[in-house]
DNA sequence: ATCAAATAGGTGTATATACATATAATATTA
DNA sequence: TAATATTATATGTATATACACCTATTTGAT
């Protein structure tokens, strides 16, 4: 326990934290961070960043069905990316391909191409090698976190 | 239990996780997200960024002492974060000021301005009361997220 | 004492985030 | 049906992130 208390203290070299809440939230914080670091270390080596991986891995969700931007939105972990962009840079490297919507004209549908699928079946199975021995967690305690954060958020 | 399930599934619209730990990661992804979009709304009134108040919290630590740029970067959530240009723009607002260091000429120490300080009063307040409304979680809870969240970062 | 290595801070560039606005197409409704 | 509202996407701007590189200063080794 005494560890614990440390850990989050080195690694913002604080320890005045106003109580466990005010800990948790900075904690959940500085842990989401070091999650991101880790994984766009690898994904750097193929040339992609966090968010184009989260855009390649909803368009795998539904592949070959093609999704417009506005689903592709809604699926984001960080909700206020700017997907319009970040698909700008997908398909100049040819890993997605835009299309007109056949049923609604204002929507731009979007696919993967055959070296985006390849790209993520390849920095898919590195990130989950890499997190398999980089985040040490029990299937029990993941589950304990997941209740726990879901029950912090409440009713959003 | 099923309700938490739920949670984040709808918030990206996924039900697919390749296990609990699988869906962990992305649960304290989402939810520091949330978090930020939760503080930096009540930040925008007073025109500052999530990043912006996390330097002035960390001047606030040491005041009235003045701290070097690397010392703040060394405690912020963020790391990467680029901090001379955080900087910048709080020198711009008059928040803070930047000197000379006298030990060592490399160095540039930062101070809060009076105005930096009340600002920052202000907006702790306003959060804090924030966070007591919107982060529902019980002290202990709290601290069983801040010892699993330690765990799962392990050794780093 | 001098030179090489390390350090602190700043700057440049590409990408992302946050927010406002623009444009075209669709839906609504008077 | 014509006028209006809404929706989907794109674009513009300020700030932040990520990473490389530059300069001045300090440290350390010989």
């Amino acid at each position: 326990m005494y560890i614990c208390i440390v850990k989050l203290e080195q690694a913002i070299q604080s320890s005045k934290f106003k109580n466990e809440v005010h800990k948790a939230t900075l904690n959940i914080l500085y842990t989401a961070w070091w999650l991101k670091t880790i994984m766009s270390n690898e994904l750097k080596e193929f040339g992609l960043t966090h968010e184009q991986y989260n855009v390649l891995r909803i368009l795998k969700g539904k592949h070959p069905e093609q999704i417009c931007v506005k689903e592709i939105s809604c699926r984001m972990i960080e909700k206020s990316s700017n997907v319009p962009r970040i698909i700008d840079r997908l398909v100049i490297k040819k890993l997605v391909k835009r299309a007109d919507s056949p049923f609604d004209k204002r929507e731009t549908v979007i696919s993967l191409t055959q070296s985006g699928i390849t790209i993520l079946e390849v920095t898919t199975e590195k990130i989950n090698a890499l997190m398999e021995t980089t985040v040490i967690m029990k299937s029990q305690d993941a589950a304990q976190i997941n209740m726990l954060l879901e029950k912090l958020r409440g009713t959003e």
